[in-house]
DNA sequence: AGGACCCTGACAGATTCTGTCAGCAATGTC
DNA sequence: GACATTGCTGACAGAATCTGTCAGGGTCCT
């Protein structure tokens, strides 16, 4: 048996178990103790709490329930997750940037299987681009906090969503769009939407909003066409390679 | 990484995506597609439902409703997650980032008190400054790529680290340093270190270091003194609130 | 003190694993 | 039907990993 599996079925073991000692581990996988030690070393920096307790009567023990509960994140939390890893990502190589491939896998198979669709389906209409350019950065304003809640709230739940805008002339308008998509390029963002009255696909950056407001009456599906239609014609922008793990 | 390592990462993405394909998992998995195609028959071995499809827009995907499983993160992968959702932060005021801290406080509920202790130590040596300015950034360059794995070794098991380094001036030396701790700035990132020949603390920016390589003979205690001696007199940095929740 | 436990480091030989090459099978597209 | 795409399998040599042994360190209970 190899020591993959070996590794896998002293996990199941030890779920199982109350509680062992490393000898009867070793007699019951037919290696040496010393093996044993190393099978629970290497599982327990996968994080797994495995629990030793020296001295007479003492043994290793699986920790899962006893006062940790597993993760229960929200679906915000997750998104949250993901969308900071894919930005620094982007932002270079920086040490770690590595792990957070697998470290996101295991979020999402930690979720039942209709949350992690949902996830999906909301994390392939958030696109992350390339950090603005300097002349962007320089120019970039401050989003009205109260957007933040309102946008995620109206792109999860497929309201509309109302507001000022002030385009790059600074001509200023009141608009009523479906936001179908997000747009990330380091510090400012954009809001891929239809435009409700005019029916046109638009991209609209954050610190050009204000006064943003729900429009509860207005719902619609979320489009991945439109995302695409607004990128295509939009500003230059610089897709990562990099779906979801 | 292991094969046993590689095995329990490849099955938390296939149940973490909804369908993949091989080259996905072989270039996520740093191997050759021929091994993924082992791997994979290895936990079908195991009994895994894992079913493969032919042809164009063919894949291979967990099916069954794998139940709702508790996360377990490798120290690694918290420290990216932690980082990540502090740079985000960093970089301004994103959707989604209000449950960067409420994510990260149940990530850290979920870790054993042993790893929770390791975890906020590392934590501690890194300094998450503000983004660089825009002229640091316009003449940053890249990292070797076999630095981010051996400085990530090094930092986190306290052996020392050598490299060529090229200062401001362009002056080459050649260096062996203690790797204390760790200041990001947006694109690019310093080594706050102890030099070990002059004795004195002094920091290192990444593209600056060439040819990498582990000092096995030297070992240390990572210091927290020693970052707060580089930070004192090296270049402006403004440091980020916000330590672990 | 002493014994029953868990844990860690070093080392050499044995085992396993990995990439390459080569080919086959299934499925969809033109 | 030809073709491209994708999954799957076999063989093999070199490289990497793993394993047992030995030796020591802790902690806890009696």
């Amino acid at each position: 048996m190899s020591r993959a599996d070996r590794l896998m079925d002293l996990l199941d073991r030890l779920r199982g178990a109350g509680e062992t000692t490393i000898e009867a581990l070793a007699a019951d996988l037919e290696v040496s103790q010393r093996t044993v030690h190393r099978d629970l070393a290497a599982l327990r920096d996968r994080g797994h709490p495995i629990r030793g307790e020296s001295g007479p009567g003492g043994g290793v023990r699986y920790d899962g329930d006893r006062g940790v509960t597993a993760v229960h994140l929200t679906l915000a939390e997750v998104v949250t997750v993901w969308l900071s890893a894919r930005l620094s990502q982007a932002a270079s190589d920086l040490p770690w940037s590595g792990a957070a491939n697998s470290a996101l896998a295991k979020l999402l198979a930690s979720l039942p299987a209709s949350r992690a669709r949902d996830l999906r389906a909301l994390c392939r209409r958030v696109v992350v681009g390339a950090p603005s350019s300097a002349q962007v950065r320089a120019d970039a304003g401050t989003a009205p906090p109260e957007l933040l809640r309102l946008f995620e709230e109206a792109f999860t739940e497929g309201v509309g969503l109302g507001f000022h805008y002030c385009d790059r002339e600074g001509k200023p308008s009141d608009r009523r769009v479906e936001p179908h998509g997000l747009l990330v390029m380091s510090p400012v963002w954009y809001v891929l939407a239809r435009d409700i009255d005019k029916g046109e696909p638009r991209m609209f950056r954050m610190d050009r909003m204000s006064q943003p407001r729900r429009l509860d009456a207005h719902r619609f599906r979320p489009d991945d066409l439109v995302i695409a239609q607004v990128l295509c014609d939009g500003p230059p922008w610089r897709p990562l390679l990099g779906d979801l793990p």
